[in-house]
DNA sequence: CGCGATTTTGACGGTCCTCAACTTTTGTGG
DNA sequence: CCACAAAAGTTGAGGACCGTCAAAATCGCG
Protein backbone atom coordinates (compact mmCIF):
# COMPACT_ATOMS: atom_id res chain seq x y z
CA UNK A 1 0.00 0.00 0.00
CA UNK A 2 3.16 2.61 0.28
CA UNK A 3 4.23 1.38 -2.55
CA UNK A 4 2.99 3.59 -6.04
CA UNK A 5 3.95 7.15 -6.63
CA UNK A 6 0.64 8.09 -7.15
CA UNK A 7 -2.18 6.02 -5.66
CA UNK A 8 -3.43 6.64 -2.75
CA UNK A 9 -3.79 10.50 -1.38
CA UNK A 10 -3.00 10.08 2.05
CA UNK A 11 0.22 7.94 1.07
CA UNK A 12 3.02 10.06 1.01
CA UNK A 13 6.49 8.89 -0.20
CA UNK A 14 8.19 7.66 2.82
CA UNK A 15 11.78 9.15 2.94
CA UNK A 16 11.74 13.56 3.22
CA UNK A 17 14.57 13.46 0.26
CA UNK A 18 11.52 11.63 -2.19
CA UNK A 19 8.98 14.29 -0.90
CA UNK A 20 11.30 16.83 -2.98
CA UNK A 21 9.90 18.47 -5.99
CA UNK A 22 10.61 15.80 -8.47
CA UNK A 23 12.74 16.19 -11.39
CA UNK A 24 12.32 16.29 -14.59
CA UNK A 25 14.63 13.77 -15.52
CA UNK A 26 17.31 11.76 -13.25
CA UNK A 27 20.30 13.82 -14.38
CA UNK A 28 18.32 17.02 -13.53
CA UNK A 29 17.73 15.28 -9.86
CA UNK A 30 21.36 14.35 -9.46
CA UNK A 31 22.37 18.15 -10.52
CA UNK A 32 20.05 19.76 -8.46
CA UNK A 33 21.29 17.37 -5.12
CA UNK A 34 24.92 18.08 -6.11
CA UNK A 35 25.43 21.69 -6.81
CA UNK A 36 22.18 22.90 -5.11
CA UNK A 37 23.97 25.99 -3.90
CA UNK A 38 26.06 26.55 -7.11
CA UNK A 39 24.38 25.27 -10.32
CA UNK A 40 23.43 28.22 -12.11
CA UNK A 41 20.51 26.52 -14.30
CA UNK A 42 18.63 25.57 -11.61
CA UNK A 43 18.50 28.98 -9.95
CA UNK A 44 14.90 29.05 -12.02
CA UNK A 45 13.20 26.29 -13.34
CA UNK A 46 9.93 24.77 -14.44
CA UNK A 47 8.43 21.71 -12.42
CA UNK A 48 5.16 20.01 -12.79
CA UNK A 49 2.84 18.05 -10.53
CA UNK A 50 0.13 15.89 -10.58
CA UNK A 51 -2.66 16.18 -8.51
CA UNK A 52 -1.60 14.67 -4.89
CA UNK A 53 1.83 15.27 -5.29
CA UNK A 54 3.85 17.31 -2.41
CA UNK A 55 5.61 20.65 -3.72
CA UNK A 56 7.41 21.06 -0.25
CA UNK A 57 6.91 19.08 2.86
CA UNK A 58 6.27 21.31 6.24
CA UNK A 59 9.81 21.34 8.00
CA UNK A 60 11.76 20.87 5.24
CA UNK A 61 14.48 23.57 4.89
CA UNK A 62 13.21 26.62 2.47
CA UNK A 63 15.62 26.78 -0.25
CA UNK A 64 13.06 27.70 -3.07
CA UNK A 65 10.44 30.10 -3.69
CA UNK A 66 7.66 29.24 -6.36
CA UNK A 67 5.27 30.87 -8.33
CA UNK A 68 2.14 28.94 -9.54
CA UNK A 69 2.13 28.91 -13.22
CA UNK A 70 -0.87 27.31 -13.44
CA UNK A 71 -3.07 24.66 -11.94
CA UNK A 72 -4.11 24.74 -7.57
CA UNK A 73 -2.37 23.94 -5.07
CA UNK A 74 -3.02 23.88 -1.11
CA UNK A 75 -0.98 24.73 1.99
CA UNK A 76 -2.00 22.04 4.89
CA UNK A 77 -0.55 22.16 8.48
CA UNK A 78 -1.05 18.72 9.99
CA UNK A 79 -0.78 18.69 13.81
CA UNK A 80 1.34 15.42 15.26
CA UNK A 81 -1.80 13.44 15.92
CA UNK A 82 -2.94 13.96 12.31
CA UNK A 83 -5.74 16.19 12.30
CA UNK A 84 -5.31 18.56 9.46
CA UNK A 85 -5.85 22.28 8.95
CA UNK A 86 -5.75 23.56 5.18
CA UNK A 87 -4.38 27.24 5.17
CA UNK A 88 -4.96 28.39 1.31
CA UNK A 89 -5.87 27.37 -1.58
CA UNK A 90 -3.98 29.00 -4.13
CA UNK A 91 -3.76 29.69 -7.80
CA UNK A 92 -1.83 31.02 -11.12
CA UNK A 93 0.34 34.19 -9.81
CA UNK A 94 0.14 33.30 -6.23
CA UNK A 95 3.70 32.55 -4.77
CA UNK A 96 4.21 29.23 -2.55
CA UNK A 97 6.70 29.42 0.04
CA UNK A 98 6.41 32.49 0.64
CA UNK A 99 6.85 33.62 4.41
CA UNK A 100 10.54 34.10 4.38
CA UNK A 101 11.45 31.66 6.82
CA UNK A 102 13.90 28.69 7.24
CA UNK A 103 11.83 26.16 7.10
CA UNK A 104 8.85 25.49 5.21
CA UNK A 105 5.94 25.44 7.86
CA UNK A 106 3.16 24.01 5.90
CA UNK A 107 3.52 21.34 2.83
CA UNK A 108 2.11 22.74 -0.03
CA UNK A 109 0.50 20.26 -2.21
CA UNK A 110 -0.60 20.00 -6.04
CA UNK A 111 -4.71 20.01 -6.05
CA UNK A 112 -4.85 19.80 -9.72
CA UNK A 113 -1.97 18.96 -12.73
CA UNK A 114 0.06 22.09 -11.75
CA UNK A 115 3.16 24.20 -12.99
CA UNK A 116 5.35 26.08 -11.49
CA UNK A 117 8.36 28.59 -11.18
CA UNK A 118 10.69 27.19 -8.97
CA UNK A 119 12.99 30.29 -8.04
CA UNK A 120 16.50 29.88 -6.16
CA UNK A 121 16.26 31.89 -2.71
CA UNK A 122 19.40 33.73 -4.11
CA UNK A 123 17.65 34.51 -6.98
CA UNK A 124 14.85 35.71 -4.60
CA UNK A 125 16.69 37.84 -2.40
CA UNK A 126 18.61 39.60 -4.89
CA UNK A 127 15.32 40.37 -6.86
CA UNK A 128 13.59 43.51 -5.59
CA UNK A 129 10.60 42.81 -8.35
CA UNK A 130 10.01 39.53 -6.71
CA UNK A 131 10.08 40.77 -3.09
CA UNK A 132 7.87 43.04 -4.34
CA UNK A 133 4.72 40.98 -5.51
CA UNK A 134 5.87 38.83 -2.30
CA UNK A 135 4.89 41.59 -0.22
CA UNK A 136 1.42 42.26 -2.18
CA UNK A 137 0.85 38.73 -1.68
CA UNK A 138 1.85 38.72 1.95
CA UNK A 139 -0.91 40.96 2.38
CA UNK A 140 -3.39 39.68 -0.06
CA UNK A 141 -3.36 36.41 2.18
CA UNK A 142 -3.04 38.44 5.43
CA UNK A 143 -6.39 39.75 4.56
CA UNK A 144 -7.93 36.33 3.88
CA UNK A 145 -6.44 34.63 7.10
CA UNK A 146 -7.75 37.09 9.10
CA UNK A 147 -11.06 36.28 7.60
CA UNK A 148 -10.61 32.92 7.90
CA UNK A 149 -9.67 33.02 11.69
CA UNK A 150 -13.08 35.01 12.23
CA UNK A 151 -15.08 32.46 10.33
CA UNK A 152 -13.14 29.68 12.63
CA UNK A 153 -13.33 31.29 16.14
CA UNK A 154 -17.07 32.58 15.59
CA UNK A 155 -19.37 31.09 12.66
CA UNK A 156 -20.69 27.80 12.71
CA UNK A 157 -20.94 24.84 10.49
CA UNK A 158 -23.86 26.58 8.20
CA UNK A 159 -22.30 30.06 7.94
CA UNK A 160 -18.92 28.09 7.08
CA UNK A 161 -19.90 26.16 4.30
CA UNK A 162 -21.98 29.43 3.13
CA UNK A 163 -19.90 31.75 2.93
CA UNK A 164 -17.13 29.73 1.49
CA UNK A 165 -19.26 28.92 -1.86
CA UNK A 166 -20.11 32.64 -1.98
CA UNK A 167 -16.66 33.61 -1.68
CA UNK A 168 -15.34 31.34 -4.17
CA UNK A 169 -18.75 32.44 -6.10
CA UNK A 170 -17.70 36.02 -6.24
CA UNK A 171 -13.67 35.98 -6.89
CA UNK A 172 -13.70 32.55 -8.86
CA UNK A 173 -13.77 31.74 -12.45
CA UNK A 174 -17.27 30.87 -13.28
CA UNK A 175 -17.61 27.95 -15.65
CA UNK A 176 -20.12 29.80 -17.75
CA UNK A 177 -20.28 32.56 -19.66
CA UNK A 178 -22.44 34.84 -18.11
CA UNK A 179 -21.42 35.43 -14.54
CA UNK A 180 -23.21 37.90 -13.41
CA UNK A 181 -26.81 35.71 -13.82
CA UNK A 182 -27.87 34.00 -10.65
CA UNK A 183 -27.52 30.35 -11.64
CA UNK A 184 -23.62 30.78 -10.98
CA UNK A 185 -21.81 27.65 -11.87
CA UNK A 186 -18.19 26.90 -11.08
CA UNK A 187 -15.65 24.08 -9.80
CA UNK A 188 -15.23 23.74 -6.72
CA UNK A 189 -10.98 23.30 -5.94
CA UNK A 190 -11.47 20.91 -2.65
CA UNK A 191 -13.19 17.67 -2.23
CA UNK A 192 -16.01 17.39 0.61
CA UNK A 193 -12.83 15.99 2.68
CA UNK A 194 -10.24 18.58 2.06
CA UNK A 195 -13.14 21.22 2.35
CA UNK A 196 -13.37 20.07 5.98
CA UNK A 197 -9.99 20.29 6.75
CA UNK A 198 -10.13 24.08 5.54
CA UNK A 199 -13.36 25.10 7.25
CA UNK A 200 -12.08 23.28 10.51
CA UNK A 201 -15.09 20.42 10.24
CA UNK A 202 -15.93 16.71 9.91
CA UNK A 203 -16.30 15.51 6.19
CA UNK A 204 -19.85 14.23 7.29
CA UNK A 205 -20.87 17.90 8.76
CA UNK A 206 -19.94 19.07 5.47
CA UNK A 207 -21.83 16.84 3.48
CA UNK A 208 -25.30 16.87 5.70
CA UNK A 209 -24.67 21.01 5.15
CA UNK A 210 -24.09 20.84 1.42
CA UNK A 211 -27.12 18.60 1.41
CA UNK A 212 -29.24 21.03 3.72
CA UNK A 213 -28.49 24.00 0.99
CA UNK A 214 -29.56 21.40 -2.13
CA UNK A 215 -32.87 20.78 -0.46
CA UNK A 216 -33.10 24.34 -0.31
CA UNK A 217 -33.23 24.70 -3.68
CA UNK A 218 -30.47 27.10 -2.95
CA UNK A 219 -26.87 25.24 -4.42
CA UNK A 220 -27.17 22.37 -6.85
CA UNK A 221 -24.56 20.02 -7.57
CA UNK A 222 -23.39 17.83 -11.16
CA UNK A 223 -21.13 15.53 -11.61
CA UNK A 224 -18.51 15.42 -7.99
CA UNK A 225 -16.99 18.52 -7.91
CA UNK A 226 -19.27 21.41 -10.04
CA UNK A 227 -21.28 23.37 -8.68
CA UNK A 228 -24.35 25.77 -9.27
CA UNK A 229 -25.22 28.59 -7.31
CA UNK A 230 -28.89 28.82 -8.19
CA UNK A 231 -30.17 31.93 -4.99
CA UNK A 232 -26.82 33.80 -4.36
CA UNK A 233 -28.90 36.10 -1.93
CA UNK A 234 -30.27 33.11 0.21
CA UNK A 235 -26.75 31.72 0.43
CA UNK A 236 -25.82 34.54 1.72
CA UNK A 237 -28.67 34.65 4.23
CA UNK A 238 -27.52 31.53 5.47
CA UNK A 239 -23.60 33.03 4.96
CA UNK A 240 -23.71 36.43 7.42
CA UNK A 241 -26.95 34.98 9.93
CA UNK A 242 -28.08 38.21 10.86
CA UNK A 243 -30.53 37.73 14.01
CA UNK A 244 -31.97 40.83 13.52
CA UNK A 245 -32.49 42.98 9.90
CA UNK A 246 -29.07 44.97 10.26
CA UNK A 247 -30.81 48.19 10.10
CA UNK A 248 -27.62 50.43 11.86
CA UNK A 249 -24.16 50.17 10.33
CA UNK A 250 -23.31 48.41 13.30
CA UNK A 251 -19.38 48.49 13.45
CA UNK A 252 -19.47 51.47 15.94
CA UNK A 253 -19.02 51.66 19.70
CA UNK A 254 -19.61 47.82 20.59
CA UNK A 255 -22.87 46.85 22.47
CA UNK A 256 -22.47 46.05 26.15
CA UNK A 257 -21.57 42.40 26.63
CA UNK A 258 -25.25 41.21 28.00
CA UNK A 259 -26.42 42.52 24.72
CA UNK A 260 -24.01 41.38 22.57
CA UNK A 261 -24.22 37.68 20.35
CA UNK A 262 -21.68 35.52 22.28
CA UNK A 263 -19.81 31.90 21.75
CA UNK A 264 -20.67 30.34 18.10
CA UNK A 265 -23.72 29.32 17.05
CA UNK A 266 -27.03 31.15 16.34
CA UNK A 267 -30.00 29.78 14.01
CA UNK B 1 -29.84 42.40 2.58
CA UNK B 2 -26.50 43.42 2.41
CA UNK B 3 -26.22 46.77 3.43
CA UNK B 4 -23.47 48.67 1.39
CA UNK B 5 -22.05 50.62 4.39
CA UNK B 6 -20.96 47.73 6.53
CA UNK B 7 -18.11 46.46 6.22
CA UNK B 8 -18.43 42.84 5.17
CA UNK B 9 -15.65 40.60 6.57
CA UNK B 10 -16.10 38.01 3.64
CA UNK B 11 -15.98 40.84 1.10
CA UNK B 12 -12.52 42.42 1.16
CA UNK B 13 -11.94 45.64 -0.64
CA UNK B 14 -9.89 44.85 -3.81
CA UNK B 15 -5.52 45.49 -3.26
CA UNK B 16 -5.15 48.89 -5.29
CA UNK B 17 -1.87 49.80 -6.79
CA UNK B 18 -1.62 51.82 -3.20
CA UNK B 19 -1.21 48.72 -0.99
CA UNK B 20 2.40 48.80 -2.56
CA UNK B 21 4.89 51.45 -1.00
CA UNK B 22 4.59 54.47 -3.05
CA UNK B 23 7.00 56.91 -3.59
CA UNK B 24 6.99 60.24 -1.77
CA UNK B 25 4.41 62.40 -4.01
CA UNK B 26 5.04 65.91 -2.22
CA UNK B 27 1.46 67.40 -3.03
CA UNK B 28 -0.54 64.02 -1.28
CA UNK B 29 2.07 64.51 1.78
CA UNK B 30 0.73 68.43 1.70
CA UNK B 31 -2.77 67.27 1.18
CA UNK B 32 -2.77 64.24 4.07
CA UNK B 33 -1.05 66.93 6.48
CA UNK B 34 -3.81 68.99 5.70
CA UNK B 35 -6.31 66.90 6.04
CA UNK B 36 -5.54 65.98 9.61
CA UNK B 37 -7.41 68.14 11.77
CA UNK B 38 -3.99 67.96 14.07
CA UNK B 39 -1.86 69.83 11.36
CA UNK B 40 1.78 69.45 10.30
CA UNK B 41 2.99 68.47 13.55
CA UNK B 42 1.31 65.42 13.30
CA UNK B 43 2.80 63.62 10.60
CA UNK B 44 4.70 62.30 13.11
CA UNK B 45 3.55 62.22 16.49
CA UNK B 46 3.01 60.41 20.47
CA UNK B 47 -0.20 59.88 21.29
CA UNK B 48 -1.50 58.22 24.64
CA UNK B 49 -4.61 55.90 24.96
CA UNK B 50 -6.03 54.52 28.25
CA UNK B 51 -7.55 51.01 29.07
CA UNK B 52 -10.38 50.36 26.55
CA UNK B 53 -10.05 53.31 24.28
CA UNK B 54 -9.74 52.97 20.52
CA UNK B 55 -7.06 53.86 18.29
CA UNK B 56 -8.98 53.24 15.32
CA UNK B 57 -11.66 51.39 14.25
CA UNK B 58 -13.11 49.07 11.40
CA UNK B 59 -13.97 50.37 8.21
CA UNK B 60 -12.11 53.95 8.88
CA UNK B 61 -10.12 55.42 6.19
CA UNK B 62 -6.62 54.24 7.16
CA UNK B 63 -4.32 57.48 7.26
CA UNK B 64 -1.87 56.33 9.80
CA UNK B 65 0.53 53.65 10.80
CA UNK B 66 1.09 53.40 14.71
CA UNK B 67 4.22 52.05 16.13
CA UNK B 68 3.39 50.81 19.82
CA UNK B 69 5.83 52.52 22.56
CA UNK B 70 4.27 51.06 25.39
CA UNK B 71 1.19 49.26 26.54
CA UNK B 72 -0.80 46.29 25.10
CA UNK B 73 -3.14 46.38 22.28
CA UNK B 74 -5.67 43.92 20.85
CA UNK B 75 -6.88 43.88 17.05
CA UNK B 76 -10.01 42.52 16.58
CA UNK B 77 -12.90 42.19 14.05
CA UNK B 78 -16.70 42.06 14.78
CA UNK B 79 -19.65 40.62 13.18
CA UNK B 80 -22.68 42.62 12.21
CA UNK B 81 -24.64 40.96 15.42
CA UNK B 82 -22.11 41.72 17.88
CA UNK B 83 -19.78 38.49 17.72
CA UNK B 84 -16.11 39.31 18.16
CA UNK B 85 -12.82 37.51 17.28
CA UNK B 86 -9.49 39.03 19.31
CA UNK B 87 -7.04 38.73 16.19
CA UNK B 88 -3.54 39.64 18.18
CA UNK B 89 -2.09 41.11 20.85
CA UNK B 90 0.61 43.23 20.13
CA UNK B 91 2.96 44.72 22.45
CA UNK B 92 6.04 47.68 22.23
CA UNK B 93 7.98 47.52 18.90
CA UNK B 94 4.94 46.34 16.95
CA UNK B 95 3.21 48.38 14.24
CA UNK B 96 -0.55 48.77 14.16
CA UNK B 97 -2.70 49.44 10.68
CA UNK B 98 -0.03 47.34 8.66
CA UNK B 99 -2.10 45.62 5.95
CA UNK B 100 -1.63 48.55 3.53
CA UNK B 101 -5.03 48.85 2.71
CA UNK B 102 -7.47 52.11 2.22
CA UNK B 103 -9.68 51.11 5.27
CA UNK B 104 -9.28 49.25 8.66
CA UNK B 105 -10.04 46.34 8.41
CA UNK B 106 -9.67 45.68 12.17
CA UNK B 107 -10.74 47.94 15.36
CA UNK B 108 -7.19 48.76 17.73
CA UNK B 109 -8.22 48.76 21.37
CA UNK B 110 -5.62 49.74 24.03
CA UNK B 111 -5.72 46.99 26.37
CA UNK B 112 -3.36 48.99 29.36
CA UNK B 113 -2.44 52.61 28.76
CA UNK B 114 -0.42 52.58 25.69
CA UNK B 115 1.78 54.82 24.07
CA UNK B 116 2.25 54.97 20.24
CA UNK B 117 4.31 57.24 17.70
CA UNK B 118 1.85 57.68 15.18
CA UNK B 119 3.42 57.94 11.36
CA UNK B 120 1.10 59.88 8.86
CA UNK B 121 0.89 57.57 5.62
CA UNK B 122 2.88 59.74 3.34
CA UNK B 123 5.83 59.64 5.91
CA UNK B 124 5.14 55.70 5.92
CA UNK B 125 5.19 55.53 2.01
CA UNK B 126 8.37 57.31 1.85
CA UNK B 127 10.17 55.48 4.51
CA UNK B 128 12.07 52.43 3.29
CA UNK B 129 13.36 51.72 7.11
CA UNK B 130 9.74 51.83 7.97
CA UNK B 131 8.58 49.67 5.18
CA UNK B 132 10.83 47.17 5.52
CA UNK B 133 9.97 47.08 9.41
CA UNK B 134 6.60 46.43 8.75
CA UNK B 135 7.41 43.52 6.10
CA UNK B 136 9.13 41.88 9.29
CA UNK B 137 6.08 42.23 11.36
CA UNK B 138 3.89 41.34 8.31
CA UNK B 139 6.16 38.13 8.32
CA UNK B 140 5.98 37.27 11.92
CA UNK B 141 2.33 38.22 11.92
CA UNK B 142 1.57 35.84 9.88
CA UNK B 143 3.30 33.04 11.20
CA UNK B 144 1.33 33.57 14.24
CA UNK B 145 -1.54 33.72 12.53
CA UNK B 146 -1.20 30.38 10.81
CA UNK B 147 -0.99 29.13 13.94
CA UNK B 148 -3.94 30.74 15.16
CA UNK B 149 -5.65 29.21 12.27
CA UNK B 150 -4.71 25.54 13.18
CA UNK B 151 -5.89 26.26 16.35
CA UNK B 152 -9.27 27.51 15.73
CA UNK B 153 -9.51 25.08 13.18
CA UNK B 154 -8.84 21.66 14.81
CA UNK B 155 -8.11 22.09 18.87
CA UNK B 156 -10.66 21.43 21.69
CA UNK B 157 -11.15 23.73 23.88
CA UNK B 158 -8.52 22.01 26.74
CA UNK B 159 -5.48 22.47 23.63
CA UNK B 160 -6.27 26.35 23.08
CA UNK B 161 -6.00 27.32 26.68
CA UNK B 162 -3.28 25.27 27.44
CA UNK B 163 -1.22 26.53 24.74
CA UNK B 164 -2.44 29.98 24.56
CA UNK B 165 -0.58 29.90 28.31
CA UNK B 166 2.09 28.09 27.23
CA UNK B 167 2.72 30.13 24.49
CA UNK B 168 2.78 33.58 26.69
CA UNK B 169 4.53 32.10 29.15
CA UNK B 170 7.35 30.90 26.53
CA UNK B 171 7.61 34.38 24.78
CA UNK B 172 6.21 36.54 27.35
CA UNK B 173 7.96 38.83 29.88
CA UNK B 174 8.11 36.93 32.71
CA UNK B 175 7.24 38.86 36.67
CA UNK B 176 10.16 37.30 38.00
CA UNK B 177 13.52 37.07 37.77
CA UNK B 178 14.60 33.45 37.53
CA UNK B 179 12.43 32.41 34.25
CA UNK B 180 14.21 29.01 33.73
CA UNK B 181 13.02 27.65 36.79
CA UNK B 182 9.38 26.24 36.76
CA UNK B 183 7.06 28.70 38.72
CA UNK B 184 6.89 30.83 35.45
CA UNK B 185 5.17 33.69 36.45
CA UNK B 186 3.69 36.38 34.51
CA UNK B 187 0.67 38.80 33.34
CA UNK B 188 -1.87 38.29 31.07
CA UNK B 189 -3.26 40.77 28.81
CA UNK B 190 -6.60 39.53 28.67
CA UNK B 191 -9.54 39.18 31.01
CA UNK B 192 -11.27 36.05 30.58
CA UNK B 193 -13.50 37.74 28.31
CA UNK B 194 -11.38 38.68 25.65
CA UNK B 195 -9.48 35.40 25.93
CA UNK B 196 -12.72 33.98 24.83
CA UNK B 197 -12.83 36.07 22.28
CA UNK B 198 -9.56 35.29 21.25
CA UNK B 199 -9.75 31.62 21.21
CA UNK B 200 -13.14 31.17 19.49
CA UNK B 201 -14.77 29.90 23.32
CA UNK B 202 -17.12 31.39 24.98
CA UNK B 203 -16.24 33.43 28.53
CA UNK B 204 -18.14 30.23 30.88
CA UNK B 205 -15.74 28.09 28.58
CA UNK B 206 -12.32 29.90 29.47
CA UNK B 207 -13.75 30.21 33.33
CA UNK B 208 -14.29 26.15 33.38
CA UNK B 209 -10.39 25.46 31.60
CA UNK B 210 -8.95 27.81 33.93
CA UNK B 211 -10.49 25.78 36.94
CA UNK B 212 -9.41 22.63 35.62
CA UNK B 213 -5.69 23.43 35.42
CA UNK B 214 -6.16 24.88 38.33
CA UNK B 215 -7.69 21.97 40.05
CA UNK B 216 -5.06 19.41 38.67
CA UNK B 217 -2.40 22.26 40.17
CA UNK B 218 -1.05 22.93 36.90
CA UNK B 219 -1.40 26.67 37.03
CA UNK B 220 -2.39 28.89 39.77
CA UNK B 221 -3.55 32.30 39.45
CA UNK B 222 -3.48 35.07 42.20
CA UNK B 223 -5.12 38.52 41.80
CA UNK B 224 -7.48 39.01 38.36
CA UNK B 225 -4.47 38.00 35.66
CA UNK B 226 -1.99 36.79 37.68
CA UNK B 227 -0.95 33.68 36.32
CA UNK B 228 1.79 31.29 37.74
CA UNK B 229 2.31 27.78 35.83
CA UNK B 230 3.83 25.10 38.11
CA UNK B 231 4.05 22.63 35.70
CA UNK B 232 5.12 23.52 32.30
CA UNK B 233 5.26 20.00 31.09
CA UNK B 234 1.76 18.74 32.34
CA UNK B 235 1.13 22.04 30.58
CA UNK B 236 2.28 21.02 27.69
CA UNK B 237 0.71 17.50 27.53
CA UNK B 238 -2.89 19.61 27.92
CA UNK B 239 -1.53 21.12 25.09
CA UNK B 240 -0.82 18.26 23.20
CA UNK B 241 -0.37 19.19 19.88
CA UNK B 242 2.42 21.47 19.88
CA UNK B 243 3.13 23.15 16.84
CA UNK B 244 5.88 23.80 14.16
CA UNK B 245 8.50 24.89 15.58
CA UNK B 246 9.72 22.20 17.55
CA UNK B 247 8.46 18.68 17.25
CA UNK B 248 10.46 18.06 14.00
CA UNK B 249 10.51 14.67 14.17
CA UNK B 250 6.70 13.57 13.33
CA UNK B 251 6.38 15.53 10.01
CA UNK B 252 6.65 13.04 7.79
CA UNK B 253 3.86 10.84 5.90
CA UNK B 254 0.58 11.44 7.11
CA UNK B 255 -1.19 8.31 8.06
CA UNK B 256 -4.14 7.30 6.11
CA UNK B 257 -7.29 8.66 6.65
CA UNK B 258 -9.51 5.68 8.58
CA UNK B 259 -6.00 6.04 10.68
CA UNK B 260 -5.73 9.87 11.91
CA UNK B 261 -7.94 11.59 14.06
CA UNK B 262 -10.29 14.03 12.19
CA UNK B 263 -12.59 16.83 13.39
CA UNK B 264 -11.62 18.95 16.58
CA UNK B 265 -11.99 16.45 19.91
CA UNK B 266 -9.33 14.91 21.66
CA UNK B 267 -9.47 13.61 25.36
C1' DC C 1 -18.35 49.65 52.65
C1' DG C 2 -20.95 49.44 48.47
C1' DC C 3 -21.30 49.15 43.76
C1' DG C 4 -20.21 47.42 39.10
C1' DA C 5 -17.44 44.49 36.44
C1' DT C 6 -15.60 40.10 36.18
C1' DT C 7 -15.48 35.42 37.28
C1' DT C 8 -17.42 31.10 39.02
C1' DT C 9 -20.59 27.42 39.09
C1' DG C 10 -24.65 24.66 37.88
C1' DA C 11 -28.26 22.80 34.88
C1' DC C 12 -29.57 21.99 30.40
C1' DG C 13 -29.60 21.65 25.48
C1' DG C 14 -27.83 22.08 20.70
C1' DT C 15 -24.33 21.64 17.40
C1' DC C 16 -21.27 18.99 15.66
C1' DC C 17 -18.25 14.94 16.22
C1' DT C 18 -17.92 9.77 16.31
C1' DC C 19 -18.87 5.43 14.68
C1' DA C 20 -20.72 2.64 11.34
C1' DA C 21 -23.09 1.00 7.39
C1' DC C 22 -24.38 1.99 2.93
C1' DT C 23 -24.40 4.26 -1.83
C1' DT C 24 -22.28 6.45 -5.57
C1' DT C 25 -18.43 7.73 -8.25
C1' DT C 26 -13.88 6.98 -10.08
C1' DG C 27 -10.26 4.34 -11.77
C1' DT C 28 -8.07 -0.06 -13.36
C1' DG C 29 -7.55 -4.42 -15.60
C1' DG C 30 -9.32 -8.37 -17.98
C1' DC D 1 -17.28 -2.67 -22.11
C1' DC D 2 -18.06 -4.70 -17.89
C1' DA D 3 -16.36 -6.28 -13.40
C1' DC D 4 -14.19 -5.11 -9.58
C1' DA D 5 -11.96 -2.36 -6.09
C1' DA D 6 -10.87 1.88 -3.99
C1' DA D 7 -12.13 6.41 -3.05
C1' DA D 8 -15.57 9.73 -2.11
C1' DG D 9 -19.80 10.92 -0.42
C1' DT D 10 -24.36 9.98 2.13
C1' DT D 11 -27.13 8.94 5.94
C1' DG D 12 -28.47 7.53 10.64
C1' DA D 13 -28.02 6.91 15.70
C1' DG D 14 -25.92 8.40 19.70
C1' DG D 15 -23.18 11.14 22.59
C1' DA D 16 -19.44 14.64 23.87
C1' DC D 17 -18.17 19.12 23.98
C1' DC D 18 -19.18 23.45 24.55
C1' DG D 19 -22.60 27.14 24.21
C1' DT D 20 -26.73 29.22 26.63
C1' DC D 21 -29.13 30.86 30.48
C1' DA D 22 -29.22 32.05 35.19
C1' DA D 23 -27.63 33.08 39.67
C1' DA D 24 -24.21 33.48 43.06
C1' DA D 25 -19.50 34.71 44.37
C1' DT D 26 -15.47 37.41 44.03
C1' DC D 27 -12.56 41.18 42.75
C1' DG D 28 -11.39 45.94 42.23
C1' DC D 29 -12.06 50.60 42.90
C1' DG D 30 -13.71 54.80 44.72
Amino acid sequence: MTTSLRSNPTDLPPLPSACLPRPLDAVAAIRDVANDRFSMRSAVSIRRYEPRQMIFEQSQPCRHIFEIIEGTVKLTIALPDGRRQILAVLGPGDLLGLPLVQQHNTSAIAISDVRVKQIARSVFDASLLLQRRAAAQLQKQFLKMQDMIVSLGRRNATERIASYILETAKSGNHDDATPNQPPWSFTLALSQTDLADHLGLTLETVSRELTKLKNHKIIRMCGRNHLEVLDPSRLSEFADNVSYPQAAVNCEAPEPVSARRRGRAAR
